[in-house]
DNA sequence: GAGTGGTCTAGACCACCCC
DNA sequence: GGGTGGTCTAGACCACTCC
């Protein structure tokens, strides 16, 4: 691991352990940590960048680094997010998968064009639930293209698509697109939902990348709108 | 202005406006870049470094750097995510802003939390809505607290809250948390935005920073789930 | 073997805040 | 005037890909 990871890393923990609120949250100086970790200052810059894009720290010019107030907040929904809107595929605990659907088809214009192929162009279509501690919480309709990713089954819907694409396909994954907005429950959403058809639901529709730039994955999640929260954070240019 | 911001700027215009498709989509290497803006790698990579956060490039190691594909998104969408994600004021071309309400309130719970004072503590309440060629398109409900931006009146709100802290209270703005999510449209909701009881509505909530650290703004917007779009960009670690 | 981006060093000067 | 982060230099070695 980098040693800018490691500083991060450890600097973080730091953070979350309240390590520097008798410092009233300022940050020892960037020279301090460089003798502390036996390392450059763009090292250090490199480490503490990355605690800034987290939101974890803010500096201010000519005064200090310091700790961001109310590092206290909903990470309860941590799990959700790192897991959706992220790669990584759910696995770990109480979350389980139900494949409502499984089907190959012809790809329509809106789904040709996402991912860059011709209309018609054989895609799979996977239609999923995620279920935590047996309550669903999100209907999942994915298109994938067939040419892209050959050879994807049923039994591999039920461990993991990633795994098979990375480490069986030996593709890798680079990036992702996404556009959320709202709507209205459909039909499908209050069947596998649970939820009324008055209900709104949160639609995050996403368009995924490998790293030849490739499109793989485009898919529309459907989120209970009691259950899911988006978070973001922003840090002024 | 820094030298990596000139040459950050000079790239992206040189991507949107497809320089780099005739290689390809290939950049060239760091190294080209020295000689071109006679710099340092580092200062490259740092210019480089913004392109990417940006989702306009991406990097492959040992092959390249190279412009994403479909640059050509909804950029349709982007005044409204600069306005309203972002920091900027309203101001520019047909968005117009109505003042719904504007009072003084003591804080409950909730908004003191947030706002990191104390529960009663004087807050302004701010209620607009953002109309986009007279149609109204974001209810916008707003706690501010009366200590930290004080001398607030109904002629600089339909001004621009956002110039007023900056220039005339001296204030910088920092950063800003949200929390997106879907919900039913209240009454106020179908009053002002014209919609019926049965749409629902994408809610943003936000607290805004200074860059003291102190909490100056926290902000409730539902937006028309017709007319409003979040884009996110995420690339793997 | 040439080319590439990832990481890192050991300095440097600057503008500005705070004392 | 001392301390701070912002920027920048001119190198360096590495691991890997591509030819």
């Amino acid at each position: 691991m980098p040693k800018y990871k490691e500083i991060y890393a450890t600097l973080k923990s730091r953070i979350l352990n309240d390590y520097y609120s008798k410092t009233n949250n300022k940050l020892p100086a960037e020279t301090m940590f460089c003798e502390e970790f036996s390392c450059s200052r763009m090292t250090v810059k490199h480490a503490l960048d990355l605690l800034v894009e987290e939101g974890l720290i803010y500096r201010r010019p000519k005064q200090g680094s310091f700790v961001m107030p109310q590092v206290n907040t909903d990470m309860n929904f941590d799990l959700l997010d790192k897991n959706l809107i992220g790669f990584t595929a759910v696995s770990k605990g109480m979350v389980q998968n139900k494949v409502v659907s499984f089907e190959l088809r012809f790809s329509d214009e809106q789904v040709a064009h996402a991912l860059n192929i011709a209309v018609d162009d054989p895609v799979y279509y996977i239609c999923r639930v995620r279920l935590i501690r047996e309550a669903p919480y999100i209907l999942e309709q994915t298109y994938m293209p067939v040419s892209v990713i050959p050879g994807l089954t049923p039994d591999i819907l039920n461990r993991s698509i990633y795994s098979y694409i990375e480490n069986d396909l030996h593709l890798k994954l680079q990036s992702s697109k996404k556009i959320i907005t709202a709507a209205k429950a459909t039909p499908l959403d209050c069947r596998e939902l649970l939820i009324e058809p008055t209900d709104p639901v949160l639609v995050v529709e996403q368009i995924a990348y490998l790293n030849t730039g490739v499109p793989f994955e485009y898919s529309f999640t459907h989120h209970r709108y009691d259950k899911f929260k988006f978070t973001s954070y922003a840090v002024r240019n």
